[in-house]
DNA sequence: CCTGTTGTTGCGCGCCTGTCCAACACGGGA
DNA sequence: TCCCGTGTTGGACAGGCGCGCAACAACAGG
């Protein structure tokens, strides 16, 4: 038998093996039995504390993009100007260390139709990121008419250029994919060319 | 027994019903027996013209595509400038109509790494829509830089935000959409504002 | 008409899926 | 120390999966 665990601490250990199964066969191909051997425990665990497999997969992705979303709004704090901000932003939105977390996305868009609890906190997290963004944006007073179509934009452009890099490999390179976006971005939010280049 | 046909018609059928499967439960969730059940046959017929289902799966994926992609290239021969073949190709490629396609690449996109067959074909598909504009630039002789590089930029924004449309239905309305990507695609191939609303 | 080819069947194989539940074991309060 | 609440087990359940194969049936050529 396993360690006898806090209600608590036993649910982060689920959500915790879930997103390293997810992260090794992705997160529609993760199952109950899966993360039940991930934590040594047996399979029935895992329904005393989630209603659903849906649940589960929602949690997960939650706790993975939670983290990198905060990630990235602690390297913005550091920045004390908006355009510091912002460039922080891009040069951590970055899909260069992690390429498994933007598969999650793709399975979690794909999924998303099918698997409710999943779908919403999709959503939630995707206006989570176009928000970091818009804010961002409105804060800095820059020459930009309207903040959020513009974030949305950016956010979209990145996700459509990342999902070739992550789906096909071959198609686009992840410095071009970087590139773009910060030229794209300086340029929608009303910055000098080379403005969000990276120290 | 279900009516005995030749090799060719009965492939045919066999990609058909899976696309019609595919289209109601999606592509990832399509199974032998599904197909099977939908073409009135046994499911051992599948394997005798397959020899896996990734195969099945790449060959419906690729019929819908290639029909969608056909539809579009009609739609911009029968117009004779430049700027008409490309208001003709911003008007066609419309997720409105025919949602499902949409999810059928959304599908495509998150399987891709764990089917080797599907991965292939949604490679070829994606580049076979961003040469179709890449070309239609070109031969434009339009103000554009790099019009490979331009293409790809404007395929990956409309992917990703027909992908918030279709994932996540309330973020982003269809209509914003279609009009962010033709103002984006003005600017990019150096149109005036206004040059690409349909007619 | 007979025969060989081949499209088609229907089931079996081994394995997997999510969900449920009676039984068990452990640890804190009385 | 006992006892009860509850974390945990492990398998049952009904179903589903991709794949393979021996047997059958329909048609073409001789």
């Amino acid at each position: 038998m396993t360690v006898r665990m806090a209600p608590e601490e036993r649910r982060e250990a689920i959500v915790a093996a879930s997103l390293a199964v997810a992260r090794r066969k992705g997160l529609g191909a993760t199952t109950v039995r899966d993360v039940a051997a991930e934590m040594g425990s047996s399979s029935g665990l895992i329904h005393h504390y989630f209603d659903s497999m849906d649940e589960v997969l929602a949690a997960a992705f939650d706790q993975a993009a939670s983290h990198d979303l905060a990630q990235v709004e602690n390297a913005m704090d550091s920045e004390s100007s908006a355009v510091g901000k912002l460039r922080a932003f891009f040069a951590n939105y970055s899909i260069s260390d992690n390429e498994w977390a933007f598969q999650l996305w793709l399975d979690a868009w794909a999924e998303a139709s099918r698997r409710p609890a999943l779908r919403a906190t999709s959503e939630r997290l995707n206006v989570a990121w176009q928000q970091l963004l818009a804010i961002t944006i409105k804060e800095g007073g820059f020459d930009c008419e309207d903040p959020d179509a513009t974030s949305w934009r950016i956010i979209s452009l990145l996700d459509g250029l990342s999902l070739q890099v992550v789906a096909h490999q071959t198609t686009l390179a992840r410095e071009t994919v970087s590139s773009w976006i910060r030229s794209y971005a300086e340029s929608e939010i009303g910055l000098a060319p080379g403005s969000l280049i990276p120290a």
